[in-house]
DNA sequence: CTCAGTGTTCAGTG
DNA sequence: TCACTGAACACTGA
């Protein structure tokens, strides 16, 4: 499930295990769609032996810093995700890449639905996909100021806006319904017509959310029950919020959009 | 059997 | 050229 929340998880995962460590062996899937720009044999043979330095984030965007490069980059996709065992376990199904340290722990990416991608990059923060990246708004939300005047001239929808990676590095479907149910904000107002005091709430809720969703480690049974997270898809007809208000669905952004009109203005 | 889906990219449009 | 939209991508589970 790999929004902003859950790629952070995945980044204090690889901190544990692979960081101050060094790569005695890594095993790469032969699959020449989520290895991305290099084969799966040139990633395994770059890494191997190196000391992993450092667990770095932007957005959705995971990268380990290695004591020399090239660095490896990886993109969860829609259902990538880390699962930690020891040396000698088998590898767990839709496995892509595993890592296994001098302390005997392997670090396994698996991607059961093929659209992750592992890179090979010798300046990570400095080429794209990571260089072109908006803030990232558990780092670095820009202040209330800059964020009206560049939502004051852009014409699409607000949901549309936020699912743009360029602007808000991390937000996902489900992060950008819940800031904007929380915000009152309904997802097809157009960016350039909301108010200052809306564009403050959107901010105030944005970094809200992600704070809290990162605090539980991305855990969903532990997010507050208020949240629409829980209820957008309890039934596919007829759900309601925990107040009891009807949620609507729709497509905004080419995406499915849950929302509550009895709140959202 | 059909289709949605927690994401990104790219061709096409205005 | 820029901003934006929608389809394609891959594949499992409902």
């Amino acid at each position: 499930m790999p929004e902003l929340p859950e790629v952070e998880r995945g980044r204090r995962q690889a901190e544990c295990t692979l960081v101050g460590r060094q790569i005695v062996r890594v095993a790469a899937a032969d699959d020449r769609i989520v290895f991305n720009g290099v084969t799966p044999r040139k990633f395994a043979a770059a890494l191997k032996g190196r000391n992993v330095v450092a667990a770095h984030r932007t957005g959705k965007q995971m990268w380990f810093e290695l004591d020399q490069p090239p660095h490896p980059l990886l993109h969860f996709g829609m259902t990538g995700r880390f699962h930690i065992y020891k040396d000698g376990d088998p590898h767990p199904r839709f496995w892509k890449v595993v890592f296994t340290t001098d302390a005997g722990d392997c670090l396994c990416m698996t991607n059961m639905r093929r659209l992750g991608r592992i890179r090979l990059q010798d300046d990570p923060p400095n080429e794209p996909p990571i260089s072109q990246l908006g803030a990232d708004p558990l780092n670095d939300l820009p202040p209330a100021s800059e964020l009206v005047t560049q939502l004051a001239r852009r014409r699409s929808p607000i949901k549309a806006l936020l699912l743009n990676q360029s602007l808000f590095a991390g937000v996902g479907n489900w992060i950008a319904d819940e800031v904007l149910y929380q915000a009152k904000i309904a997802p097809h107002r157009l960016a350039s017509n909301l108010s200052p005091c809306e564009v403050g709430m959107l901010r105030k809720k944005l970094s809200a959310v992600i704070r809290k969703a990162v605090e539980v480690d991305a855990d969903k049974h532990k997010f507050p029950r208020t949240w629409l997270f829980h209820h957008r898809w309890g039934k596919v007809r007829g759900a309601v919020t925990s107040r009891g208000e009807a949620i609507a669905h729709t497509t905004i952004g080419g995406r499915t959009t849950a929302w509550v009109p009895a709140v959202q203005k």
